[in-house]
DNA sequence: CCGGAACTGAACTAAACAGTTTATAGTTGG
DNA sequence: CCAACTATAAACTGTTTAGTTCAGTTCCGG
């Protein structure tokens, strides 16, 4: 009668070695892709052992996914140096944006969440708040200083923040999602992130170009 | 020694009504969560039927696949009049595409491409051709029209057309994708595409709105 | 160096599921 | 009315995989 109720046992020697071989695993097959003893094995432990640590796949999945989640939203895009020209800064902002979602990770952390939507709703949650909104909320910061400041006028500040990063996924996006296309050259996304700066500045910018 | 081959045979009484179950359960569930007892079931025939049309549940499941994509095809964006004032015909298009993107059957079938991307990479080429790529060409063809008449002023068709459709995605698609929300009112949706014709007109338009 | 806790490996259970077979029955057209 | 064709239900095969069990081994603190 071993009441391990339905709890992950933190400690023990090779928890840290068992999170290791699943996160492997899950990130290169999905939580349907990937087997138990494939975990087992990547992580160089017995079932057994896994299994003394987790109570069953889910929770080793979920434990799996809040970690990347976190790491991902450890790594977002800080926006530095908010005293550059505008134009500059956006430009960089874009670069470092499109390079972030064409990433190995961020397309494998996608495919899961998609995939997977059905039988883990929260991961999802997870993802967005830790990717998405977070990217939004950084990007309205900065607009917000540069507003003050009159660079820009900017009436929806949220729009405006997701329309910049939405810009930055124009083509490259589906055609990643779509399995057209894994990588992308620098010219390919200096297209792209061009494109979207000059697009927000016309829009947003209050210096003139003409007239 | 029946010869079947590996073909597909396209007569006989019930082979509609195959397609038909195999549609639904495949919509509904996905390619791995559809298991052929739940497909024969819903098509009302027994499973040895369904074997006798169709060789294995992958030909099947491709075999819906396709017929999904051309009807999908079928039902794209028609760009009508293309007299209209530009900023008329633009927020039409951009409510008819946020509406198209926001639907249950976009939905299911994103989900599916992008979860099935690794078990059958034709699935995301193919609707990509008859989504994105299709959308591009329609818009293209429109703004090319309406640059020789002088409303516009593009140096790169391609990438204009691309960067007004993902302004129909903005926050929509994120949070529909990640499974935050479902379905939009009207609101949200016209505070997107009211967005994006705004941005799109700023960018491109000969109009100049101020001086 | 000893005793208990952690770990191992391999065998096992149980369920799900693709695909096959069989024996039977309905349908059709000549 | 009788072949030939088509369909059916149900049982069966084989495989994969989550999760369990247990006898034996390794590790580590006291």
């Amino acid at each position: 009668m071993t009441q391990t109720a339905k709890e992950i046992i933190r400690t023990g020697r090779k928890f840290a070695q068992v999170l290791a071989g699943a996160r492997q695993v899950f990130m290169a097959d999905g939580f349907s892709g990937a087997s138990v003893d494939d975990i087992a094995k990547a992580a160089g432990v017995s079932k057994a052992t896994l299994y003394s640590y987790f109570p069953d796949k889910r929770l080793l999945f979920i434990e799996v996914a809040n970690n990347e989640c976190n790491r991902q939203a450890d790594e977002a895009v800080e926006l530095t140096n908010f005293e550059a020209p505008p134009e500059e800064l956006l430009t960089l902002a874009a670069r470092k944006m499109i390079r972030i979602l064409t990433s190995p990770f961020s397309q494998r952390v996608f495919r899961i969440c998609v995939a997977e939507a059905d039988r883990f709703p929260e991961l999802g949650q997870a993802f967005y708040q830790s990717g998405p909104v977070l990217g939004r909320a950084r990007m309205s910061e900065y607009l917000q200083c540069a507003c003050e400041k009159g660079e820009f006028v900017i009436e929806d500040m949220d729009l405006a923040a997701d329309q910049f990063i939405e810009l930055c996924k124009t083509d490259v996006f589906a055609r990643m999602v779509f399995g057209i296309q894994t990588e992308f050259s620098d010219a390919e996304m200096d297209r792209i992130a061009d494109g979207a700066v000059e697009m927000f500045m016309a829009r947003y910018s209050t210096k003139q170009k003409c007239c």
